[in-house]
Order: structure tokens, then C-alpha cells, then sequence
DNA sequence: AAAAAAC
């Protein structure tokens, strides 16, 4: 067997490790990557999540700081020679529980620093001396100016989900953060996702990159089904229900494009009687733990969560995964589907479609060359009442519908504990919330939008419609009535 | 149109 751990003549160490663990056969990521890492040039790599990324880069890595000590350092001292940068903490979190199994049987220290928790504890352990260090940006700067971390030894640096560490929002923390690093090393990017102009950036701060690319890169996972279905913002909750009751699924993520719009339907699931968690970050460091834990231990069913949970995080047998929101990005919907059917299980991945949401669907089905229909969904229960609301309407002008009669509120008081948990701010940039690498300018071309926006009439029930050319108009036109 | 990342 060529794909056999058995074969890299990895150190005792190490192998015993991924022994236990009881990993024998290297996944496609695993068996293209290490060689290449092994011979410390620079990599790009390009691979799904769930394909065993983790294990591609820090078992070479280990192994190279194993065996090629670094002769300006006495072995008395620990400088950082590897660090890994991820772009949320719970990734952190997670890649470094696996590189402590991974380096176990070895005299090689590792520790991981996020925000959120108390500086002292990782001010500890740095002081200590670690081989490797975790971190997400903000908290390894805090580090760095407090003279915790001590970067200029540092041989490898890994960024993970490169594509996220690479955008606007990331990328000031990220060029301050290599400011501090040797320019003689070795630098690994790794990401599901490779939009052209990462690539072409990511390419100043790599030298001669080996690229590896096992999946196509920007292509979904073929184990996952992926469903959209047209849907006003008062029908979704019912969709992702019967949806669930159909299928006779348990468990689910549901992705909203924003924090407040998170607690608001985290609540009104668990009010209709759902098990339901809500992750974003505005939450406490505990409680984003405590929502993955209670997730995890099957104790609640629904995960209502923004972006932060759409990389990598690697949790067991997600059967499915719901956009309540088309998220902004089409790159952002590849991670979001990524979280179902990983390691070869099957999955669902369910997006609820509004006729705002139709452009973003032509992108999505531009990124992942697919062609995409948006169906409608009968919703059993659907009284054959009068016409549905107009859309133009804010949700607040209309008069309430159905079930949800008098339990809204227009302020729930416990809205206010979405508010931001933690101050952000000091030195870094205002915030901007455009995306140059991923967002492209939209034009709208003479024929794209209706001459009017017309109130719908009674909605027909189509079985499907395509969207793959000119989308807008088409999942426009599904709403429209008598079409 | 948003989210993420620090005290």
C-alpha cells in the first residue's frame, strides 16, 4: 500500500501516535502533502475539510522539527519554530487538541492562545517554551506586544483556512503578525476555497509553492445533496420543519448571515419547541463552548449559528445543513455545506431562497459550476388564505400571520443579550464590511429588475425552476404571480 | 447587506 502511514518513515514517535489513534491509511490531502512538507518547500494546498487537512500538515511538520534541530538555539531554550494561524477559536482549539496527539510521544511542546479567556494562563505556558503555538491573530499580537511570544526563530508558519486569514478583515492582524517572523522559512497555506485573487496574493508570501490540489478546489463534496427551496422569511422555520419531519432528520446546523438574526431564531425554534443552541460571536467564550458541547452530546438538535461555525469545525455525523440566509459570499456556502457529510457520510444541505437572495444564487452556482434549481416546497399547512404579504413591506408594517399572532414582539428585551459581549476596537482599522477579494460590484443590466415590484398575487406552486441562466429574473419570477 | 479577530 503506497497511501500507508506505514510508508513515510515518520518518527517512532509520531508513528505510535497516529497508530493509536488508529489512522492507517493517508487520506488523498495526507499522502500528496507530507512528502512535499517533508522536503520544507513552500505548499498552497488545496482540499475540503474533512479530508484529514489537520494531520497533512502537522505530522510533517513535527517531523521536521524532530529532526532538523535548529542550530542557532541551545537546547536549553524553546522558541516558537512553528506557528499555526486559524481564523476563528474554536478552530484554534481544535487543530491544537490534534497536534497534542499527534506530538505526544515527543519532547515537542505545543499550546494554543485565543481571545476570550484569561491572558495568564497562555502567558504561563509561553514562558515555558513551546515548539509550536496556535493562535487565532488578535491574541498572539496581544501576546507579541507583551513580550509573551518571541517570534524571530520561528522556521514554519501555517495558515489554515487561508482564504479567510487572507481577507480584508484579517489581513492588516496577519502582515503585522509576519512582520515579526524570519523571512527564511517555510510558509503552508491551506483552504477549501482558492478564488483567483487569493491565489494571486497568496502567492507574494510564498516562495516557489509546491500547489496540491486533491479535490477540485471550489468544488462541493458529491456525498452532500444540495436542495434550494423558495421561501418567504415567515415560511422558512416551517421548510427547515418539514424538511427535518420528511426526512425524519435529528440534528442540524441553520446559518444566518447575522448575529442579531441568530438569538432571534434560535428563539423562536426553541419556542416552537425545538432543542435549539445559538453560536456567534458576540457570545462568551463559555457559551460558544457550552452551544458546541450541548450540540455534540445530542442534548439540543438545532445549531443556529453566523459564519464563525462555517470552517472546518469538525463535528461528527452533522446530517444536515440549512442556509436560513444565502450567505454573502459563494465561498462562505462551500464551508457552510462543509460541515455535513464529511469523511464520505451522506448529507443535506437545504437553502431557503428569497427573491432578494437570487443573485447570490447565480453566484453560488457560478463558484461550484453547477447548475442549481430552486423548487418550492408545499408546505402542508399552508391555509388557502389571501394574498401573501407584499414584499417590499418591512416585516414590522405587515400585519402578523398565522401562528406567530401575538407571540412577536417587535424589542425582545432578550435581544439585548446579543449585544456586543466583549469591546472591540484600540488600534485596529474601522471596520469595513466589503470584501474586495470575493465581492465583485453589482451592475444590475437594464433587464435584470422589473419594471415593478409588484405585490404578489396568490403564489403558484412550481416544481422546479431552473436557475442557471439569468437567475434573478427566473427565482424573481417564481414569486410573481400567475407566471 | 455581515462575520470574524484583542485588552
Amino acid at each position: 500500500m503506497t497511501d500507508s502511514f506505514s510508508n513515510l518513515s515518520l518518527a517512532p514517535t509520531l508513528a505510535r501516535a497516529v497508530a493509536e489513534m488508529g489512522y492507517e491509511s493517508m487520506t488523498p490531502i495526507q499522502a500528496q502533502a507530507i512528502p512535499v512538507v517533508l522536503t520544507g518547500q513552500d505548499v498552497m494546498g488545496a482540499a475540503q475539510t474533512g479530508t484529514g487537512k489537520t494531520a497533512a500538515f502537522s505530522l510533517p511538520l513535527l517531523q521536521r522539527l524532530l529532526k532538523h534541530e535548529n542550530p542557532s538555539t541551545s537546547p536549553a531554550r524553546h522558541p516558537v519554530r512553528a506557528l499555526v494561524l486559524l481564523p476563528t477559536r474554536e478552530l484554534a482549539d481544535q487543530v491544537a487538541q490534534q497536534i497534542k496527539m499527534y506530538a505526544k510521544y515527543t519532547q515537542l511542546r505545543s499550546a494554543v492562545v485565543f481571545g476570550g479567556m484569561d491572558m495568564k494562563p497562555q502567558t504561563l505556558e509561553l514562558k515555558k517554551g513551546v515548539e509550536v503555538l496556535v493562535a487565532t491573530p488578535g491574541r498572539l499580537l496581544d501576546h507579541i506586544e507583551a513580550k509573551n511570544a518571541v517570534l524571530n526563530q520561528v522556521e514554519y508558519v501555517v495558515l489554515d483556512e487561508a482564504d479567510r486569514m487572507l481577507d480584508i478583515g484579517f489581513l492588516p492582524d496577519l502582515q503585522r503578525i509576519l512582520s515579526f517572523l524570519p523571512k527564511q522559512r517555510t510558509t503552508l497555506l491551506f483552504s477549501a476555497t482558492f478564488s483567483p485573487e487569493i491565489k494571486r496574493l497568496a502567492g507574494s508570501y510564498l516562495q516557489n509553492p509546491i500547489t496540491i490540489e486533491v479535490a477540485r478546489p471550489n468544488e462541493t463534496a458529491s456525498t452532500v445533496e444540495q436542495r434550494f427551496y423558495a421561501a418567504q422569511d415567515d415560511d422558512k422555520r416551517r421548510v427547515i420543519r418539514k424538511v427535518l419531519d420528511d426526512r425524519g432528520i435529528k440534528q442540524a446546523f441553520i446559518f444566518v448571515n447575522s448575529k442579531l438574526g441568530c438569538g432571534r431564531l434560535a428563539r423562536s425554534l426553541e419556542r416552537e419547541g425545538l432543542r435549539t443552541a445559538a453560536l456567534h460571536g458576540d457570545k462568551s467564550q463559555d457559551e460558544r463552548l457550552k452551544a458546541l458541547e450541548a450540540f455534540k452530546k445530542g442534548e439540543v438538535d438545532l445549531l443556529v449559528c453566523t459564519d464563525v461555525a462555517a470552517r472546518g469545525l469538525d463535528i461528527k455525523d452533522v446530517p444536515a445543513v440549512f442556509n436560513f440566509d444565502v450567505p454573502f459570499n459563494a465561498e462562505d456556502y462551500v464551508h457552510r455545506i462543509g460541515r455535513t457529510g464529511r469523511a464520505g457520510a451522506s448529507g443535506l444541505a437545504v437553502t431557503l431562497v428569497s427573491p432578494s437572495d437570487a443573485r447570490l444564487v447565480g453566484d453560488i452556482e457560478k463558484l461550484i459550476k453547477k447548475k442549481l434549481e430552486v423548487e418550492t416546497l408545499q408546505l402542508d399547512t399552508r391555509p388557502a388564505g389571501p394574498a401573501p404579504e407584499k414584499w417590499g413591506e418591512r416585516a414590522e408594517d405587515r400585519p402578523r400571520s398565522r401562528a406567530s399572532e401575538g407571540r412577536r414582539r417587535e424589542h425582545d428585551p432578550r435581544d439585548a443579550l446579543d449585544a456586543p459581549h466583549e469591546r472591540r476596537g484600540g488600534f485596529r482599522p474601522a471596520p469595513i464590511n466589503r470584501d474586495p477579494f470575493f465581492q465583485k460590484p453589482y451592475e444590475p443590466a437594464a433587464t435584470d429588475v422589473p419594471p415593478s415590484w409588484e405585490p404578489s398575487g396568490p403564489k403558484t406552486v412550481r416544481s422546479s425552476i431552473s436557475a442557471n441562466i439569468k437567475p434573478k429574473r427566473k427565482v424573481a419570477a417564481l414569486f410573481k404571480s400567475g407566471e
